[in-house]
DNA sequence: TGGGAGCATAAGTTCAGCCTATCCTATACT
DNA sequence: AGTATAGGATAGGCTGAACTTATGCTCCCA
């Protein structure tokens, strides 16, 4: 049905020199390999493409037909698998990652921006999603590598043994906290157990399990049910809702970082040391990394060791 | 440099399917085969195309750009192939055909539109020029065939032998023709060589040949130097300058049929049959005609031996 | 009138691509 | 757990497609 696919690359070089014999020339090959192969393609297409004039070649319709289809994908392909090759010397092309908004939205930009003053020919494309649509994406080649929020034990996803590689990237400090006016009116120092248990509570949707798990964590004792007063499917709503004093959530560090420090939001804290939420990064197992990816791992790993970054996840270091 | 193009088929479908098992099946090819040359495409383009997850296939980010480049030209290629292939049974496509332009843009538009009532499937092109203009077309293969004006020896095209084949498709009557005022005021029966030859004459710009021969043909003898009042490349503008009554001149009867009809125009008749010229088909002598042009080919002969259009090319039968 | 240029044809050779058989691993089923 | 199944990779052998050289044909040109 469809033709010999390397027989219209030959006539693609034909049709463009009017010439077996500098075809021949052009792809290395001696001119009856050529004319061959012109005459087989004729066959399968059950239509001649040139008449053949002494010493001239005479396109006919189905001939200029046939080139005008070829050439634009020989052009393409030529400067396509230039970029396509794996980048040998210098990272290019597109990256595709994916990552929890709260996380990706304050941090990602500003790493894709100080790459590209290096490497201004890569470029990127963010997906923000959770957790588990994010593993659907890498499932299915959408994303080229995700960070994610691996608070839940790892083998939780699918069933699904060794897709995944996960690295862990940097730790994210969990805190209990409320406003300032809440502290002083419910809590006021009282850090019990007893105490913090009759509060009011703000929950993201699906993570209800934090909420005890931090209560294990502090105390080794499961809580009871909780008040919860608002349940939602938005963290920034969420730290809104604690920003007006309705109760007591748990988020990260870094994403209340200022209004700690200027003291409108006040963590619970404890004599143990915080809950940490480990962001890792999750690529596909057998996948080989392009240089392109490596390089930005590299230094996203590189950025995220810094201190003013690293300062952000880690309550203790604010204290000081 | 270029990938081989059958490994870019067989990617293709494997892309499409998503598996190699399917594409193999598609391909009515082994399941290794397939494997295989997979493999050896992703070694010439140095970048692995799917990533291999147990029983699924995940394309990289290079296996989708190279799908992107590869799928328009595959698509492009089942409809054009279809289109290219010789119609074993119907006409179609494009026919693109010469012709001198006054004999042209009044007879070929008409059998285009009635060819197409049985064939809607063609579409064609149309060309208007001189005789040599077209020859250069033909030989470049930008025409299918072409109308020509063979008025002159045949061989003098180019010194080509047996490059195209010339048949004779229609003899066209030329006459020597005035207007009436002019006849009655300048000739006024006076049909004799003498009278003739002094008196004012219309030219056609690189055709003045032709009046001399007219007056061979009809006196055999060569006439002197003629006064030509106008000299012109328009056979338009030519007819015009004939009516408004500033001489005489050479057209084809087809042209002023209406107005010899009318008597608005006078012909030069004498004894003799009247001098024609050979409208012939001519086409690339070793160019295999495709079912569209045979088909169209027989319909134009067809319709050039109706009584209707052959009137309009032989004065004789105006004058019944 | 012979030489050169361009394409077609003939015949021999080689290797790319295909096949069968087998292996490997993850998953589904019992 | 044990077995079956399904998708893919690997190994080894074979066939034919595609390449080569040599030659023929035709036109063009000096």
């Amino acid at each position: 049905m469809l033709p010999d696919f390397n027989r219209l690359k030959v006539f693609h070089h034909i049709y463009a020199l009017n010439s077996i014999v500098a075809a021949a020339h052009k792809l290395h090959l001696s001119q009856p390999a050529v004319s061959q192969q012109l005459q087989k393609l004729e066959a399968e297409l059950k239509a001649p493409l040139f008449t053949r004039l002494h010493k001239k070649l005479v396109p006919t319709a189905a001939g200029t037909r046939l080139f005008q289809i070829v050439k634009p994908f020989v052009e393409n392909l030529q400067e396509g698998v230039e970029s396509i090759r794996q980048p040998l010397d210098r990272p290019s092309g597109n990256l595709r990652i994916g990552a929890p908004k709260e996380f990706g939205k304050e941090f990602l930009p500003q790493f894709c921006h100080s790459f590209r003053e290096n490497f201004p020919e890569v470029t990127f494309a963010l997906k923000f999603e959770e957790a588990s649509p994010l593993m659907a994406l890498l499932q299915a080649g959408e994303l080229d590598f995700a960070l994610v929020d691996v608070f839940q034990s790892k083998g939780q996803f699918l069933g699904n043994p060794d897709i995944f590689s996960i690295d862990p990237l940097i730790k994210e400090e969990l805190v209990l906290a409320c406003s300032e006016k809440y502290y002083q009116r419910e809590i006021n120092g009282d850090h019990s157990f007893q105490n913090l248990i009759s509060k009011d509570f703000l929950s993201d949707e699906d993570d209800l399990a934090i909420l005890m798990h931090w209560f294990r964590h502090y105390f080794n004792k499961s809580a009871p049910k909780l008040n919860i007063v608002l349940m939602i499917n938005s963290h920034e709503a969420l730290i809104s809702g604690i920003k007006l004093g309705m109760g007591m959530g748990i988020t990260s560090a870094h994403l209340v970082w200022t209004e700690i420090g200027n003291g409108s939001i006040v963590p619970i804290v404890t004599s143990k040391k915080n809950m940490v939420n480990r962001i890792s990064l999750i690529q596909l197992q057998d996948k080989i990394p392009t240089l392109t990816e490596k390089t930005f791992l590299t230094h996203l790993q590189q950025g995220m060791r810094k201190p003013e970054v690293l300062n952000k996840f880690d309550l203790a270091s604010r204290r000081v």
